[in-house]
DNA sequence: GTCTATAGGTGGATAGAC
DNA sequence: GTCTATCCACCTATAGAC
């Protein structure tokens, strides 16, 4: 936002500090959890005092609404390496590969987005861009089961109720796993991961026609 | 536990002071969530002084434990609805809207349960009685998966894994909608509650040898 | 933009009287 | 068992100087 033109090209080595603030925010989540995100805390990490904060956000909420939107940022390049596939079945596969992914190389990002009330984050008062960002991610998904019903490799129906469907079977696994429901994999992510993609495929196979 | 056989008959008028601060607990977590819950706030509802609550449990956490336990307890009987079917098919079916019923009705609850992180609830403090509660309602699952595997209506496989895709299946769906990430659903059981049931079925049936 | 100082609040938990 | 009084830690947010 700051940034002059000069920057584009640049490496991100001096990160100003609103960047900053956000990154120790979502780090601080991903360690304590949002009961234990506070101002202070976050100031103390990026070696600021808790009131410089508010020159760059308004309020608490306002750097939560920041972390969330670096989170679908995230998400977002995360499911469209799915369009490197070369088939309609291929590419919601990999779609499938990368929500995967994010949840485990994003843990924090992933139960903040999903795994939260979305009262608690204040949803309902972010701005409208932030909301566009969120039905853009869940609309790649139904892009990509419209596209395998068209190829005949999903029944027919509404592609948005049946990317409701398969985003449920996903997400079930993988909050499930994160919350530490899944004894046998905890902690194993790669062993997890099997699972998953094995799940996954079995899911897609059953939606066939 | 201090009520004497006499008790046995006798309608829940007069609830000690312990289920009644459990009770309280439960409903200010369902109301303001698990940053919300406060001894103190607790004691108020209940009518006596906040010190007054560490006559009955140690600390906040052993009263989270209590919450825990009685939401098992309940979650049980629920489950325990789809012994009621006259077929394997008909049981799995009917455990499985036993699980909806509950999460419907019990969105508090369930939400400590389920949507929780483990570690937050100090879930592996837990004495062991609390942990083997948690692994037999899981049981249920999966004895119910391993009779429709024996009457040929569920592929061959670990009755176990099995019910893990189950579980996650019908997990997605609800937690989503209880996070309130079902736009069209949002606030209305009842039409989620037939999408859910349609889905279930669906998922079954794909999971047929 | 950042600081110090501070207001104003919530929370867990204990001591000691009754 | 329940109370009052209290300690101490932590929190969000603001005021005003630099």
């Amino acid at each position: 936002m700051t940034a002059g033109p000069l920057d584009v090209n640049s490496v991100n080595i001096v990160a100003d500090t609103r960047d900053r603030i956000v990154e120790e925010a979502r780090d601080l989540y991903l360690k304590e959890g949002l009961a234990g995100l506070s101002m202070r805390k976050v100031a103390e990490r990026v070696g600021v005092s808790a009131t410089a904060l508010y020159r760059h956000f308004e309020d608490k909420q306002a750097l939560l609404l920041a972390v969330v939107q670096t989170g679908f940022d995230r998400f977002t390049t995360y499911l469209l390496r799915g369009l490197a596939g070369k088939s309609p079945g291929a590419r919601l596969a990999k779609t499938g590969e990368g929500y995967l992914r994010f949840a485990l190389e994003n843990p924090a990002d992933y139960r903040i987005m999903f795994m939260s009330m979305r009262e608690d984050l204040g949803y309902d008062r972010f701005p409208a861009r932030s909301k566009e960002n969120l039905s853009r991610s869940f609309q790649l998904l139904v892009d990509r089961t419209r596209e395998c019903q068209e190829a005949g490799l999903i029944r027919p129906g509404d592609p948005r109720e049946i990317a409701v469907l398969i985003w449920s079977f996903v997400h079930g696994l993988v909050s499930l796993y994160l919350a530490g429901h899944m004894g046998p994999f905890d902690r194993k992510p790669e062993v997890f991961a099997r699972f998953y993609s094995a799940a996954q495929a079995e899911f897609l196979l059953a939606l066939h026609p």
